[in-house]
DNA sequence: CCCATCATGTAAGGCGTTACATGATTAC
DNA sequence: GTAATCATGTAACGCCTTACATGATGGG
């Protein structure tokens, strides 16, 4: 369901094969499906067959065919309708809090090392984040690669401030949790002390 | 694969009834699995063929019998090696943001109009969060309801420790998501300026 | 020689949700 | 009378991931 306004999104955009909304898909975290998702073959299909999208076949030579999407004015229509409609809570599956939950069984050492493991987990996918919001994501041959949701391609003002707004919930999650982690550590370090009454 | 953990945690705090199961799990945030889960029946049978956690049945009158389950050895020794193996990051799917990217499309109320939603959705999940954890969980007849992961139910002050600090990340997650629909309200109520070079 | 890229797709499996089924008791 | 609670479970469906299949070109 989801997968096909995020489909009929990028192509409001602009005109995309299947293979490079699969390539933006796997090269941006907002679009938080995972790299090799064949789904979206199958997800080009019904939108075809819905009428949402039209398919232009583009051979090349030494290289095989594409299939080119464009978005047709019913797909422009249902993509409206859901950009108006009532905004989802996110979801958020942290099976990390659950192995915490059940910690206290751990020594002392084990459950700082899970803590630094955890730590370094998320400091990593920040990293991987801050360098692509760094990226000038136009290669030198006129393609793109990471384009996705990036500030530098937007058409307005408005869209470069909501497209580096979507950045910044991704990098203010991580940094959340990075500041959460540190608190718990020093917690654990220095227990709570009794109050006074 | 993760549920079976979560269901061998909890059977390690106390045994249970898949019933008592599925309402802790409907009534916490932090084992993010939904209100009607009819899969742990199908774990607890799982969970039963590897001898990692034992079964008798309860008989009562007036209502149906019970099948209390308990955890095994075993099932304690693979519970401790998942405790100590390398944790996840956290995987969160925001169809919001997505929705965000192409509002670039809406008028600028409709555009508010999304975030305020958003904002009251998010406010909506903080505050029943925040009731749940004031809630002393324990009801008059000693049975538990949202017991699950409260801090006045811990065994040990760092186990209390644990537990709040999940509440803890939950809030904060909610919180950081409120600051961050402000900020980028604010954004767009004030465009902004150019700046000097 | 092997691997990566380009480009499309199918098939199978896993995990989670929803709906359905049963059947008694209690509350509105 | 209808709904909810207690208590278990099955079946179907949806979404996503992984693996597999094809087949050419170009780089290390």
């Amino acid at each position: 369901m989801a997968i096909e306004y995020a489909i009929l999104g990028l192509l409001s955009w602009q005109k995309l094969s299947g293979y490079d909304i699969k390539k933006m898909f796997a090269g941006s975290s907002a679009l938080y499906w995972s790299g090799n998702n064949n789904q979206i073959y199958t997800a080009l299909a019904k939108l075809h067959k819905k009428e949402l999208v039209t398919r232009e076949i583009e051979v090349q030579e030494d290289k095989p065919a594409r299939k080119i999407y464009s978005i047709t004015d019913k797909g422009q229509d249902e993509l409206g309708n859901w950009l108006r409609s009532m905004p989802e809570a996110p979801d958020l599956k942290n099976s990390f809090l659950i192995q915490l939950a059940w910690a206290d069984q751990l020594s002392v050492e084990e459950l700082d090392a899970i803590l630094v493991k955890y730590r370094d987990e998320i400091q990593n996918h920040l990293l991987i984040l801050q360098v692509k919001a760094e990226e000038k994501d136009i290669a030198p041959d006129g393609n793109f690669r990471n384009a996705y949701i990036n500030p530098a391609l937007a058409r307005t003002p408005r869209e470069a401030l909501l497209w580096s707004m979507i950045q910044e919930n991704w990098i203010s999650f991580y940094q959340n949790e990075l500041n959460w982690v540190r608190k718990l550590r020093l917690k654990l370090l220095t227990p709570e002390p009794k109050r006074r009454r």
